[in-house]
DNA sequence: GTGGTCTAGACCACT
DNA sequence: GTGGTCTAGACCACA
């Protein structure tokens, strides 16, 4: 459980969870089978309710990272090296296409971005 | 008013108008020391409630985008060129530096992040 | 809101009002762009926590079949005709499968199955 | 014990376990009289706890299945094929009436479900 | 007024 | 011990 939650971040703290957690199975950190921690263990670690919890696991469950097995616990979803990079490649398109449309309505070229993104990268 | 507003998007309305104006102001499309139409005219056309509309009026004008005269209405503000491009520049540095937080998020170098953006552009 | 809600079923209450209301939906009783009750309306009316109330819109809104907008409440999507027979026809099926599945598992053939329902209906 | 089970389907072990077993028996897969493997070797067989197929055997007994003789272990009932078809059609017909309820609630006839029903077959 | 989020705490079914 | 469900009640953002 490597995750840092904000309280003033504005966006919801199972989101966080999720996003955190979906990043760390995407790039490998979590390996495939094994368990994550139980909710309420992992819901005293992070100072959260259960229920946020549940809801971070939920959409994990929902989007094909994790599976859940009743009286067992949660598990990283086995997942093939192509199927990894297809859900990432998904979820990072996703938001891209959101921020490439904020850019584009200031009249920012592609070339401007690149420059602006080498800058801030 | 040339604005597209979506229910279901998620982001809240007064956020769309505020974005799509400024947007509009700093790319010049709206000349300085031009008015704004009244809150109660844009409310209408935009089948927005006027609450809505005011708080997207306000945020123009913490931003230093928009002048209130009292009694006479909205005003944009009379801004130097070098003041739009700084401006506009803020706008768009804050958004990219929470877009870069989320590709380096999952891994991604510059070059992964370009390959991607070239596409979606 | 004409629901029936079971404590004793075993299926749990969100599900219940889930697949009533998605059922009157589908079956074009609930018209299209009209509103839901606010949860915590509905949620005293039925008798239940708005938490589960909100559990079941959640599903509805992921099912397609109604849309929330923040500050103003849910509406049921507007489909088509079209769209309607084809979401009522996947979950209908998705159902089946597992009926099938059932009666295959005790060895009755189709028209086996056919008689025995007939009787029932 | 030619037994399927799955972790993920929602669906109870013990159930899954019970399922299986009572349609094997009502099929006359598995002779009258013929004892089952003890609850341990099961258990170690189909690599699921042991209270797990304790809860199964039991309602396999409750059901009029199978019978426990303390000290020597579960013999399948020995039933006269007419209990073994009542028991088999109560089953079925268990099932069937939740079937019909929804498939009413959605509207279809009986020939509609049997339209649906042929092409899942 | 609406929905969105979060909390603490309870009970149950499954393993 | 695990997850699954439900509750009552609170605070916030949005319209």
């Amino acid at each position: 459980m490597n995750i840092a939650i904000s309280n003033t971040s504005g966006t919801p703290i199972y989101q966080q969870l999720f996003e955190q957690i979906s990043a760390q199975i995407l790039k490998g950190e979590l390996e495939t089978g094994y368990s994550l921690p139980p909710i309420r263990q992992a819901a005293t670690e992070l100072r959260v309710s259960i229920i946020t919890v549940k809801k971070a696991w939920e959409e994990l469950e929902r989007a094909g990272l994790i599976y859940t097995v009743t009286g067992k616990g949660c598990f990283i979803a086995e997942l093939t090296p192509d199927e990894i990079l297809q859900k990432r490649n998904d979820m990072i398109l996703k938001q891209m296409v959101l921020d490439t449309a904020y850019y584009k309505s200031f009249g920012l070229t592609v070339e401007e971005v690149f420059e602006l993104l080498k800058k801030v990268y």
